[in-house]
DNA sequence: GGAATTATCTGACCAGAGTCAGATGTCATG
DNA sequence: CATGACATCTGACTCTGGTCAGATAATTCC
């Protein structure tokens, strides 16, 4: 068995590093070498540190400041100092670095739509890409603080709320059960968390406050091809970190039967079940769990973030 | 929901280059370069004139002729003419060549499994990496005939056998049925064909003949991962191409409503319901087709292979 | 202020992959 | 046997990615 598994990895990745190495040559195909195109890539995702491009890319600190160079001399990049720290530089992409930027988005998006309309069974397709993808970066997978009226808080919503519908004998409607508002949500009341894995979110809870030292936990979601590596805990973790830096002692929170696997979640990290708190119709079970103060930090050991285990 | 899609997709070849990369890289960490090691494995994987192997691996012919010295230099490779065209010649590993082989399928198993091992639900992980490897190189699938009780038809029918234990209201067990004997399904009264993905058995069908001119279609069956590409059709036209060439007039086959997919497939495809021809408790419902013998082939489309559409 | 650290840049260098034009020997065909 | 097609080889060349040692400037730590 082992070895039909090894068997089966090894046809994938072959498959996988013909056909999509092709799409990394989209990057291609512009004149311009794979290394410049990286880099112009990584400044119009966002990154804007040199260092950040350079870890990114796992690039040599001489390699990436030629490649840099190339492309200021193309007029597709400027250079700044960083506010802060005169020893960093802040790459921006110029007017034609943008349009450039784009005219590769835009290849690379019509190159993976052309090898998804090829497919039948598209939606499974990729729920598999999602799975492979999640489990092969697992380790990259990162908790950070967003709106909860944003598009990526939605994108986890819906989901959530499908899921739901899935799986409660009686269906789920939102608007019958105690939707928190955003403003419950969002500093500095509450919180709301999302998982990303690359530019995919994954999962998310929500920390509903109402400045009291009493707050609910709410909307603990993990997208299918993320459950299994512990997500869940690490949202709960942090919410509990978020909680306790806004002095918040007490969490509760309600659940339904028809998701085993979240009491089960519960029972196992300290939650105890208490009484029905709320008149949620969906809600049967109820938890809470009172977390310590912040205890008195080592010295240095302050403003830790997000990055738990 | 396409631009969505597009992300998804991205996100997945992303993720996929830089840790299945990875594993190519595997390739290196025995002092060879790449391409040479390229060269090496396809040898060793029973790729054996030059052109072939340089057409597989997409090189040019001074480059290829390059690596080859190389090899040979080190006393991994020999070459020597081909027996019935001087001009090309025959690639074959030495003794150390052999070993040199061995080793790297080593490290590559050995890579795999580590990341393999790495993730729960290692399962799912396979099917969607099956799944995502299959419809990738959907073109590439191939169907050969193979020996029906070799290890390719095991692979198959206990899949199929598994299936329709899960299927079936009542189960199945392989000894209730009617089971064909491998010869039934070998030349020159029957065949056996397999279609590979690659090195992944993903389809079969069996032809149980009789030496007569009736003959039975048994044993039709697509992995989950290559459903929905028209796979079962194409070993269905295989089959019956087959068939002919054995001097077949008429083929039938039993099946069950558990399977409509495959019910669907043969009303759509020229075959006729029929009464009950034997006895098998597990068949409901039977088919027949009567096949065309060859019509007087046009001259030069003799010897016409397997690769259909 | 001085030392160590950090971020970036520069120039020199290298190997691998790939291209290209032409050479060599072989085969198929009339 | 002359011709053109074919398979492979050879040598000269380029480009890209990558390494390395050291330079430069700013920051942090004591």
């Amino acid at each position: 068995m082992t070895t039909d598994s090894v068997t089966r990895f090894r046809r994938f990745s072959r498959a996988v590093t013909s056909e999509v190495g092709a799409l990394d040559a989209s990057f291609l195909g512009r004149g311009r070498p794979l290394g410049s195109a990286r880099v112009l890539n990584a400044i119009g995702r966002g990154r804007r540190e040199v260092g950040e491009i350079r870890d990114y890319l796992g690039l040599d600190s001489g390699l990436m400041s030629r490649l840099l160079r190339g492309l200021e001399a193309e007029g597709l990049v400027e250079l700044a100092r960083h506010p802060g720290d005169a020893r960093r530089r802040i790459a921006r992409l110029t007017a034609a670095g943008e349009r450039e930027f784009r005219t590769y988005e835009r290849l690379s998006n019509a190159r993976a739509l052309r090898l998804l309309e090829r497919h039948p069974r598209r939606e499974a397709l990729l729920e598999a890409m999602d799975l492979v993808a999640t489990a092969l970066t697992r380790d990259r997978i990162v908790l950070v603080e967003a709106d909860p009226a944003g598009d990526a808080a939605g994108h986890c919503l819906a989901a959530y709320y499908a899921e739901l519908a899935r799986r409660f004998p009686a269906g789920f409607e939102v608007a019958r059960s105690r939707n928190p508002e955003a403003a419950e949500m969002s500093p500095p009341r509450g919180s709301f968390i999302v998982a990303w894995s690359d530019e995919l979110p994954v999962g998310c809870v929500g920390l509903k406050g109402t400045g009291g030292p009493v707050a609910e936990v709410k909307r603990l979601w993990v997208a299918p091809a993320a459950r299994g590596l512990g997500l869940a805990r690490r949202l709960m973790a942090e919410v509990e970190a978020v909680a306790r830096r806004l002095s918040i002692t007490t969490l509760r929170l309600d659940t339904n039967r028809a998701l085993p696997e979240a009491a089960r979640l519960y029972c196992g990290s300290g939650w105890q079940e208490i009484p029905r708190f709320n008149d949620d119709p969906y809600a049967e079970v109820f938890f809470e769990k009172s977390i310590a103060p912040e205890e008195a930090r080592p010295p240095g050991d302050g403003g830790r973030k997000e990055e738990t285990s």
